[in-house]
DNA sequence: TCCCAAGTTGAATCCTGGTTCAACTTTCAG
DNA sequence: CTGAAAGTTGAACCAGGATTCAACTTGGGA
């Protein structure tokens, strides 16, 4: 929920999630458009981006309509904000349990498992995510490639160090994300009653032999 | 892009891609009806729904506005058809040649492959199946459910003949339906250069062994 | 204390595009 | 041949909601 954390905030530039030069000067300005980053994502995650509208985001936020447009230029603009902002999310919350795993089998066990408790948190990033395919498609296909690309680094890493098949590629790294994907939307976002670390033993064990030097 | 095939149009119910009750009732009506849902495809497919517009769909389809409604209640409804039909003919292209299979693992080698195949045929495929998520959650998800639903069978089918290891389950369906859909997007929507067959045998290799007895 | 930049406000504007409808044309059963 | 049913047409209506803006408030530095 909470989705403009805490951040070393460089300067004014970017890197929260305001529009180009539209960055918070304040402690004021930085408490408003946390709140309305916060609206977005509910927003958004509840009725989809055609179907969500500012003063629905403003009203949730507790601002008034115009407030809006002092952080961001326009509703593609939060959009693209919040796609870059939960693809984050994601990645903080996977990276340090996948990196603590004994090895390179493991550490997609975990990635898995780690995803579908991020799911169970996060109910909106599916929507979130696969809506930017229309609103956004530069987000989109950065958030996909970045995150395989992550898992093929993984790979490679496993493959160097013996415990996976030398010629692990690009295509082994789509069908994992793949895999992932579909159980996270089967298993943590539609069956909330599924226990992760089966899900994710299972696929692993299916993974394994297949990965295996 | 032959949306509406030759059906034995059964009756007057729907069957034919237009709204209930809104069938046409002549040859000339069965014409119309058809290019619109040509053009639709081609519309949404290349603008998504939102920014796909009603009279585009008819000026592609060289018909007027408001024969539109004489099909179709809504432009819900128009993408609602569509997807079933995509969906359809996704199943019509796959199916046979996965029935040609020599064994169960060679079985989800060739629904990949033909997949792949299917898609570079059809790039709106992905647009639309994927924006009914945001259009029409029940087709989405009817949509993804049924398809993995099948490998599913597919698999327990190979189990039951020794082929795949006896304790196959939905979990592994999900996996290799993520899968598929993952590749296919890579392989057959971005990367339209690489090689199907080859892309299928190598994730399939990856498979087979975790398959197996 | 005073002042100005930063922030807030919400009514008014503007525009897109879905949907309606009444007049007109074509088809085809009897 | 003929009339009613089926189909066609596109201008007009209308709602929703993004964006603008000018007046107003707040807060912190000098």
């Amino acid at each position: 929920m909470a989705v403009a954390r805490d951040r070393s905030a460089t300067n004014a530039s970017d890197e929260d999630g305001a529009s180009e030069g539209k960055s918070p000067r304040t402690a004021r300005g930085r408490k408003t458009l946390r709140a309305i980053l916060d609206a977005a994502a509910v927003e958004f995650g509840e009725k989809g981006f055609h179907e969500s509208s500012i003063s629905g985001i403003t009203t949730r936020a507790g601002v008034a309509l115009g407030s809006f447009y002092t952080y961001f230029d326009s509703k593609d603009a939060v959009f693209r904000a919040l796609v870059r902002d939960m693809s984050t999310q994601l990645r903080d919350h996977v990276t340090p349990l996948v990196q603590a795993a004994p090895d390179g089998i493991a550490a997609e066990r975990i990635g898995l498992e780690s995803f579908l408790e991020f799911v169970r948190e996060h109910k909106e990033i599916y929507r979130i995510i696969d809506e930017s395919e229309f609103v956004d498609y530069e987000s989109y296909r950065h958030h996909y490639t970045t995150t395989v690309e992550r898992i093929h680094q993984r790979l490679k890493a496993g493959a160097a160090r013996g415990e996976i098949r030398a010629d692990v590629g690009e295509i082994h790294a789509w069908a994992i994300g793949g895999m992932n994907v579909f159980l996270g939307l089967r298993f943590g976002l539609w069956d909330r009653e599924s226990n992760p670390r089966e899900v994710a033993a299972i696929a692993n064990d299916l993974l394994a032999r297949g990965l295996r030097p």
